[in-house]
DNA sequence: ATTATGTTTCAATTATTCCTGAAAGGATTG
DNA sequence: CAATCCTTTCAGGAATAATTGAAACATAAT
C-alpha cells in the first residue's frame, strides 16, 4: 500500500506524461519505480496501481524502448524485476527528441516550403507574419536540435538558462 | 479553394497544435487566419476548412479567450470578421502559461512534498533520484517563469539562447 | 413587430485513445 | 516432456475527446 504523498506524486506525474503525450499508465509506472529502492516485478505494479497485466507489461516495453527504465533478473526468481534508468535526463530527452521530430519538424518545414513556393506578390502582412513564426521555429529548432545533440550540450544549455533565472 | 502548399501548412500546424494540447480545429482555423490578408467570416472558414459550424464557433471563442486572434467589423456588414493576433509570441505564452500551471506546476509541487514528507530513512538511491528530478523541475520552472514573465524577459531569454545555438 | 441574417449552444454522434482479460507463448523446474 | 510460472499479445470493450447539426438566441433591417 502507498503512502499519501507517494499516491500524489504518482498520480501527477502521470498527468505531466500526458503533458508530454505519454499515457497515464506509463508515467504511473515511471513514477512507481522512481520511488522504489529495489526492483520491481510486473505483478508488484499491476497490484499497486491497479493496472491489467497486459497494460503493466505494454508499458513497460513501451518504457523499456524509451531507455526510460531497464529490466534486471534475481537469481533464483524466475520473474523479471524493472528498474528505472539512473539518468532522469535520458527519458526525457528521448521522448522530447521523439515527439519534436513527429510533429514539430513538419510544421516547420511546410512553413518554409510555403515561404518558398509563394508567389512574389504575396501580401505584405502574410508574409511579415510568416517571417516572424518562420524565426521563432527556427530558433527552437535549432535550440533542441542542440539541446538533444549530446548529454554535455544539454547540459551546458540547462547551466546557461539557470544562469539567466 | 486553397493550394497545396497552404493545406499541408494548416495541417501540419494542427499537428504542432496537438503536441502544445490544442485540438486540430483551433489550431487550424489558426493557421488559415495567419495566412489571411483580410479579415475572414466564419463562414468562409467552416466552408474552407470543413469544419462545422459549431465548431468553428466554439474554436473561435476559444482562440480568442486566449488572445491569439481578434474579432473585427467591417461597417456596413453584419457578419463578424476575424484576424490574427499580429504578435505571434502572445498566443504561443498564453498556452504554455495555461499548460504549465495545470499539468507541471502541480508534478513539481506533489515532489517537494513529497520530499518534505518523506521519513528520514528514505532509501539513499530513491532520494538521490528524487533530488535530481526536483533540480531539473525547479530549473524548469524557474526558467518558464522567467519566460512567461513578460514579453521583454522572453525575448532576452530568446536572444540567450539564439547565441548559444 | 416580423423577417432575415448571422452566431452560439449543446445533446447526440463519431472518432480516437486507452485498457482489459483471456489466450498464446516462453522458459524453467521436477 | 509435462507441469508450472510468468510474460506478451491483441481483439474487444470502456473511456475520452472531438465534431456535428439542429435549435435557440441575438441583432439589424424592413
Amino acid at each position: 500500500m502507498l503512502s499519501e504523498e507517494y499516491s500524489r506524486f504518482i498520480e501527477s506525474w502521470g498527468s505531466l506524461g500526458v503533458f508530454w503525450g505519454i499515457n497515464r499508465s506509463m508515467a504511473r509506472i515511471h513514477a512507481f519505480l522512481m520511488l522504489s529502492e529495489q526492483p520491481v516485478d510486473l505483478d508488484t505494479i499491476s497490484d499497486t496501481l491497479n493496472i491489467s497485466r497486459g497494460n503493466a507489461s505494454m508499458s513497460l516495453k513501451e518504457l523499456r524502448s524509451w531507455g526510460a527504465i531497464q529490466r534486471v533478473h534475481a537469481s533464483g526468481d524466475r520473474r523479471d524485476f524493472y528498474i528505472v534508468e539512473q539518468d532522469a535526463w535520458r527519458m526525457l530527452f528521448k521522448i522530447a527528441k521523439g515527439r519534436k521530430e513527429r510533429e514539430f519538424n513538419p510544421a516547420l518545414y511546410a512553413l518554409r516550403d510555403l515561404m518558398s513556393e509563394a508567389d512574389t506578390e504575396q501580401q505584405a502582412q502574410v508574409n511579415a507574419r510568416l517571417t516572424q513564426m518562420e524565426e521563432i521555429l527556427s530558433t527552437v529548432h535549432a535550440v533542441m536540435n542542440k539541446a538533444l545533440e549530446s548529454e554535455k550540450s544539454s547540459k551546458r544549455m540547462f547551466d546557461i538558462l539557470k544562469n539567466f533565472v
